[in-house]
This record gives C-alpha cells, structure tokens and sequence, in this order.
DNA sequence: CAGTATTTTGAACGCAGTTCAAACAGAAGG
DNA sequence: CCTTCTGTTTGAACTGCGTTCAAAATACTG
C-alpha cells in the first residue's frame, strides 16, 4: 500500500501545524521551536523535516489558516449588510478586521512578519488570499467613486486596506501609539467616515 | 584621569553604532551580527558588552539616528511651505516619509520592529521622537479641522500617520502589494485629497 | 618598581535550526 | 521462521548565534 506512507505523512503535518498554530498564537512566531513542536506533535526532531522544508514552511502553513479566518471574518461582518451604505460597510469590515487583529495578535502579525531574507518568492496561494481580501472592499470603493477608472479604482482599494492595516498594526502596539485599543474604532471611523463623505460638487 | 576612561568608552559606542548603522542600512537588523560587529568596530567581540547591554540596544542607538534623520527630511518638505494649504502640506510631508522611507528602507524598518519580548517598555526617548513626528502633522489637521475637540485631532493625527505608513508599509512590500513604488505617491495623495476635501455642509 | 585595581579579551557556554549515519520496521523470498 | 533488502524514522552531532566571565593585559598608586 503506498498510500499508506503517504497518509501518514499527510497526519504528521497537519499535527505539526495545529501545535505550531497553538505554540505561535501564545508566544508569537518568534518564539517557535523546532523542539518543542517535535515534543507537542509527538514525533522526533528530524521528522519535521520529512514533513517541512524548515519551520518557516510551518509558519506558512499556519499563515495559510489564519487568511482563511480572517477571510471568514470579513465577510461574515458584511454578509448582512448589503443595504447598508458603502461606507458604514467599509467600516462594518475594517472594525471586523481589527477584532481579529486584536482577538489573534500573534497569529495576524505572523502574516505580514514574512521572513524577508529567505527565498524571497512569496507563495502563489498567498498573494491569492491578499487579493481576496482586497476583493471584499472593491465592491464599496466602486461605489463610493463610481467616477474612478480601474486603475485608480485599484489603487485606491489598496490604499484603503493599507491605512486601514496601518490604524490597526500601529493602534495594538499599545507601547508605540498610546492609544487604548477601544479608540481605535473611533479613529478608523473618522478616516473612512471623512473619505466616504460626498465631494462638495 | 577618570574621564580618559569614559572617553575611549564613548569613542567605542560611537564605532559601534556607526558600523551598525551601515550594516542595517545594507542588509537588515535581521543580520546584525555581534563578531561581524565587533570586526567592524575594532574591538574585542565582550567590548560590546562593556558598551551596550546587547546587540538590541545597539539596534537602539541606530534607532535614534534614524529618527532625527527622518525628523530632518519631513520637515525640510515644508520648510518653505507655510503658505499652502493644510492638504497639500500633508501631501509633502507625506512625501518625504515615503521617499526616506524608500531611500533607507532597512533602517526605517527596523524603527518599527522593535523586539517585542525584550523588556516590552519602549525608552522614553523613543516614545518622544514619534510624538515629534505626530506634532509635525498637528498643525494642518488644526487647519483642516477645526471645530474637532484636543482629543478627537489628536486621534486623527495618529490616525492620518498611521494611514500614510501603512500605505507605505505594504506599497514599498512589492511582493506583498504588487504596487511599483511611483504609484505609491498617487494613493497617498488619493487618501489624503480626499480626506482634506471641504465637506458638504 | 611592586602591588593593586581596573579594563579588555576571546574561549567557552547554552541554545537555536538543520543534517545525516545509524537504527528500525515492513515486505519479499527462501 | 529467519534473512535480506528497502525505505522510514530517529536523535546525536554540526554549525552558528548572543552572551558571559575567568584570565590576561593594562593602568594606577605608594
């Protein structure tokens, strides 16, 4: 049988991303290690290895996770908002982003924590899963400004998402900001609130 | 002679941080490395203990030049800019944040990836060298808004600063934004045009 | 110049990620 | 049931890192 080996290698990394998902949202990505994932997933040291290229791959796979559930997140934050004007739906989505921001901090910072220095290529399926999440917004910008081209229309909607990202990442560093977590909504609101206004003709 | 001591001490800190500050800016505060440092500085890889508490602190002290250089560029880009209006004026200094930003892109990184387990208090100087940042862009949000409480502006100035960075953040991430940094420039200045547009009243 | 205090040094420690020779388990043949 | 062969699994060992600290070098003092 050889879909045997293949089965239970196939259980070995799943048991190595479920205790690298547990492991990174406690201590953070920084804070993984090749031992003790080998000690939570029951298996020896040098076994992630047949299973992972390194622990970076492993973070990847958790980050694989983590886009799903943000995306699950998002969406479920406008699923019931389709009369809702654009902007109290950009709004309903970035609040949506920042509770998950701050309900899984370490899991959200792994995303965007890419080891810059190794390989270099980022995976295909992730720039897939960003540009899902660009996706939910580019219905609201449209719009908002209906006036835009495409390439503008673009550009704005990741313009939206990176001040929205930038509000959140520089909001929960609670030492950096100074600002306590419940203000950020206020602050978000304000930014997308003062961009959705109507242009004065 | 107690100060001949202290001399050679400060004269040590001095090598040590511009050595550091050189390798960063070529290939990251990721790749500091405490010999490599050491070699660079001429000296003994324990004389950098005898300076510095550990390799962070160091990172620290590049830090703080990094700050007053970009303190220096974004208000040089509205040295002689009195006289336009609020919008514009965030547009420039915006600007400038961008292209230092771009110019030294490893140092400016490394202002904002402070080893989050080390200690978790960030120093004081630290945290004043960010609000002379935000006070630079107080000034025309006052213009922009008037009628806003102290607290309500203060938001928005945090608010404003994280939006631009975060444009910058993930714009000059081109694996992450697929965005080539001239384009950058326009969505600052989408979001910021917009945001400063009279409301309808 | 001897003796003492202070500073500087780099070998050594502990702890990482990763590798790979050896131990092992399973299948096939005798 | 044992032997051999094959592919898998293992964890000791290798390398490279930040950091320490006993010892060497240097500077001070009487």
């Amino acid at each position: 049988m050889a879909g045997k080996v293949e089965a239970r290698k196939a259980a070995l990394r799943e048991k190595l991303v479920e205790a690298a998902e547990i492991r990174i949202a406690r201590d953070g990505a920084g804070a993984l290690r090749a031992r003790d994932l080998a000690q939570d997933a029951g298996c020896a040291l040098g076994a992630i290895y047949t299973a992972y290229d390194d622990l970076n791959a492993i973070i990847m796979a958790v980050n694989g996770r983590t886009f799903r559930k943000l995306g699950v997140a998002v969406r479920a934050s406008v699923a019931e908002a389709d009369s809702e004007p654009p902007t109290r739906r950009l709004i309903l989505m970035s609040n949506a982003y920042l509770h998950f921001a701050d309900a899984n901090t370490n899991l959200w910072r792994a995303l965007f924590d890419l080891q810059m220095q190794s390989g270099g290529a980022v995976p295909d399926w992730y720039m897939a899963a960003l540009e899902d999440l660009f996706a939910n917004i580019a219905q609201p910008v449209s719009e908002l400004f209906p006036d835009k081209g495409a390439e503008d229309a673009g550009l704005m909607v990741r313009a939206l998402f990176s001040s929205v990202h930038g509000i959140v990442l520089l909001g929960l560093e609670r030492r950096i900001s100074g600002v306590p977590p419940e203000q950020i909504e206020r602050m978000i609101a304000q930014v997308l609130n003062q961009i959705g206004q109507p242009s004065e003709k």
